[in-house]
Parts: C-alpha cells; structure tokens; sequence
DNA sequence: TCTATTGTCTTAGTTCAGTAGAACAATCTG
DNA sequence: CAGATTGTTCTACTGAACTAAGACAATAGA
C-alpha cells in the first residue's frame, strides 16, 4: 500500500505534495486503476496534515479525471499515468541504478544529480 | 550569463525556485566564486517577480554562506557547490544524455523519468 | 564631485495555504 | 437495522508569499 510523506521544508505545499507522489505511484505501476488510494484518515494519520489539505489533493486529481472519490467506500484510481510498458521500466531502472551508482562513487550528491538531469532534459543549452 | 525563470505553476515559492537555480548553477560550474549574480533588478524584470522576492532568495544564499550581496556593486558567487571534478561531469553528463535518450524511445515522459530517479535515488524500496 | 548603479528598508495590502473542529451524508458490513 | 467507515462541507482563523511604491545608502566610474 502506497504510504505518503508531506516534506514541510520543501516550501512545495503539502496538497501538491500529495497529488504528486499519487501521480508518481501511477507513473511507476504502484496504482494501477481499481485501486484505492490511502483514506483521508489515513493520510491525516500517517502525514500528519489537516484532512482538508488531503481532501484538496484528492479533489484536484478528481477534476484530473484520474481517481474517483466515492463517499463511504474510498477513493479509487480510475486512469493510467506513464507511457511506458511496465517490462521497459526495469531495465531502464537497473541503467539508471548503475548510472546512478557511478555518480555518487565520483561524489555527487542528489541535488546534484537532479541539477545534471535537469540541464540534460532541458536540452542542456549553456 | 546564468537567467532565472520562475515558474508561477509549479507551487514552489518563487524567492525557493531563484535560490535553487543559482545553487543549480553553481553545482554545474555555471557560476564560481567570483562571478557576479544578476543584479536585484535585472532578476525583476526577467522574471516579474518583486525586488523584495529576488532579495528574499538572494538573502537566503548569502546566510547559506554562497554569495555575498556589496551594495552599490552587486552579489558576488563565494563559494563553491558540487563535489564532483568538473572533469568527471562529462563523461556522467553524457551517459546520462544517453540513458535520456532510451527513456524517451521507449515513450518515458519527463515526469516518469523525474519519478523513476526519485524512486532510485530512494532506494527503490517498494 | 556628480551621476549611475547597486543593494536595502519600510509600510500596507492581497492572496493563498493550512489548520481546527464539528457535523453531515453515503456506503458497507455484521 | 445499526454501527463503522468513508468522503464532504463549513466557518473562522493564522501564517506565509508576494506585491507596490518610495526612499535610502553604499559603491563605482567618469
């Protein structure tokens, strides 16, 4: 079961925080339509922000026409996100676990990690 | 010259998204000590955002230590970000440009690509 | 010395995020 | 049918982000 984490120091609101991370869950196959998302409660309970916070990140993939919120019963996952088949995923992951390997033996750090892949998708126009 | 963009969609404070492109820019070795920030009013009208925002970010980063803000000159790069040698940059950029390449050919969207990083970089516990 | 350029400060206002708390309504299960 | 579980609504409040506008002060260059 997917399991949410709210960053307070990310300056990123909690809501879109939480939108994210379901997308996400989608992208990589942990949510795959039929599937209910964590209850409001739950999210209160695990993340510790106010059930309206969830209730907006919830609302927000709703319009999004992603999940289905159905009172009494949950809120289920209603879409596919990603464009990939989940078979071209792995072997994508383990390339990029062994890149990833490579840039932390020469001492980058995550950020900058993110930084290099930020410039490389962006076109790497400098 | 480095340019800021602020992207008033993302939900991130427009003062964090200044101050994480110049450290992004530092970890890249796009900014050094000793090269010079875009003035305060340059940011605000390339951006649109406040003088007040751009002095929040510019604020933070001289409290971090990074830049040091000499009225009348300007803010001046004083430190050094990124713990890899800009020589081992390439050959990991490259790979990286590569592995982006594939990601692409097999239908991976730039979010699926931001979500399977974060899931390596975590861990891949799942 | 004067002008231009730069960072800095202040006040007051708007908007948005987030919270607390209570209660309501729909669904499901025993 | 009743209780438990779920989503939903509402009001009122606080805090943060951001803005506008003007003015001040330090530095640099002509």
């Amino acid at each position: 079961m997917v399991e949410f984490h709210v960053d307070r120091g990310s300056g990123l609101p909690a809501y879109l925080q939480l939108g994210r991370q379901v997308r996400e869950a989608m992208r990589l196959g942990w949510l795959q339509p039929g599937d209910r998302l964590p209850t409001v409660r739950d999210v209160v309970a695990t993340s510790g922000v106010n059930a309206n916070t969830v209730l907006k990140a919830y609302r927000e993939l709703e319009l999004a026409g992603l999940v289905e919120a159905r009172q009494g019963s949950g809120t289920f996952v209603k879409a596919s996100l990603g464009s990939a088949a989940p078979e071209d995923l792995d072997p994508l992951r383990a390339t990029l676990a062994r890149w990833v390997a490579e840039a932390r033996s020469a001492g980058l750090e995550d950020e900058d990690i993110y930084a290099l892949l930020r410039e490389v998708l962006s076109g790497g126009a400098q």
